[in-house]
DNA sequence: AGTATGACTCATT
DNA sequence: AAATGAGCCATAC
């Protein structure tokens, strides 16, 4: 019984390589507890996290987050205007709307109507 | 090993 | 108000 060493195991999104993905999975945990219904953003996230200058990171995490276990919401990370600005990384274009539709938030041209009233601010809600 | 590039955001022009 | 620069730091090449 030996272990296989990948050598390129950049198209493994799996969190359990040998490296420091400790931030990612900070990130994923947060994202995994937005409610159904609502939605938050990357800074909110990093500035839950401790660092506030690192939202481009949350969207990273959330590019490595496809297919990792438990499953991770990402359709419901925005940017601070509410714009779905990750929809062309899920499987289709469509999907991410389709995903909040779903779960009862209104997209309309990309965006999150009432994003203020459904914004999820980990800051607030998750003390 | 150095450069470029982001699912971002804020401050400065 | 729109454009630009900077900070962030893991990946890709």
């Amino acid at each position: 019984m030996q272990i296989k060493k990948n050598k390129t195991p950049s198209k493994i999104p799996v969190a359990d390589r040998s490296k420091n993905y400790t931030f990612f999975e900070n990130v994923w945990d947060v994202v995994r507890q937005i409610p159904e219904g609502r939605v938050t953003t990357y800074g909110a996230i990093a500035n839950y996290l401790g660092t506030k200058s690192s939202a481009r990171m949350v969207g990273y995490a959330m590019n490595s987050s496809f297919g990792i276990m438990p499953k991770v919401p990402a359709q419901r990370v925005v940017n601070r205007n509410g714009m779905l600005s990750g929809k062309a990384h899920f499987a289709t274009p469509t999907l991410m709307e389709e995903l909040l539709k779903k779960e009862g938030i209104q997209v309309e041209d990309d965006k999150i109507v009432n994003f203020t009233k459904v914004f999820w601010d980990p800051n607030i809600e998750l003390l």
